[in-house]
DNA sequence: TATTGTTATACTCTATAACTATA
DNA sequence: TATAGTTATAGAGTATAACAATA
């Protein structure tokens, strides 16, 4: 058990806060958050059989089925044979995709920009260090 | 895959995983996303009406209603009259719900620390080190 | 008239169970 | 038999529009 002020515990509790921080603050969008962060997944790692996609982002196959259906529907991903195995489809991002989610993140990378003005420059210089630490910590389980 | 060269587009990325990492790694719970920080909220800021908590939380105001009967039925929170506006219905935290919200605060953040305590003394201290600059992040706009 | 909240209705996203096809 | 994916069905949570009560 951890003491009630360690520092961890602390910064657990301040990125539990900023989760919902960033959610309310996420420009609306008329996809999902799942949509989103699969669009994104597949963005950094390429094709991806649609089951391992389901378990990566933490849904059910048959939800996978359907998001991927619809995804699909909006020419943002295709489905590509495994050449292996044919019961498989591997999912992968469609030109159209890509662009849509590199305009995602450039557009929260402006709105984030905006409330970082805000902060000191010692807070954002501490921000821009801690990347790393927090690149490593989503990697950590994946 | 985007190039990591703007600092802060790097940073929106982070940001937006870090977001699906945090939901992927939260426990199961029978409550959905908005009721859980609607009840984190009402216990931070007390007794609140209705159409303020929907605007606050980024739904409609129909949406809110049909939350605030679920989370009465499931005994977490009541409504109070407003003495002043009799139209008012203010929303607030049953021990309950104060209970349950404390409770899965803290567990939330016990397993966000254990994954902290895998990181590197460097990265942990990084994160430490930006820990005043997350708070004031969430508090810009709050 | 304007505002606070509810009711009516429809759509999206999710889950579990049953199914098809490949292995 | 086991695995990858789809289809069938149901429930939760959301929105917009129309309404009731109060200001």
């Amino acid at each position: 058990m951890t003491a009630p002020d360690d520092p961890l515990l602390e910064l657990a509790t301040t990125l539990d806060r900023l989760t919902s921080w960033i959610r309310r603050h996420s420009a609306p969008s008329p996809l999902s958050m799942t949509a989103r962060t699969t669009l994104s997944r597949l963005d950094e790692q390429g094709p991806t059989p649609l089951g391992e996609l389901a378990t990566q982002e933490g849904i059910s196959q048959p939800a996978m089925t359907g998001l991927v259906n619809r995804l699909e529907g909006l020419g943002l991903t295709a489905r590509e044979p495994d050449p292996d195995d044919r019961r498989v489809s591997r999912i992968l991002l469609t030109d159209a995709g890509r662009a849509l989610i590199a305009e995602r993140r450039s557009q929260r990378a402006r709105t984030l920009a905006e409330h970082l003005q805000r902060l000191s420059p010692a807070d954002q210089q501490a921000l821009v260090a801690a990347l790393p630490a927090l690149h490593h910590l989503t990697q950590d389980v994946s």
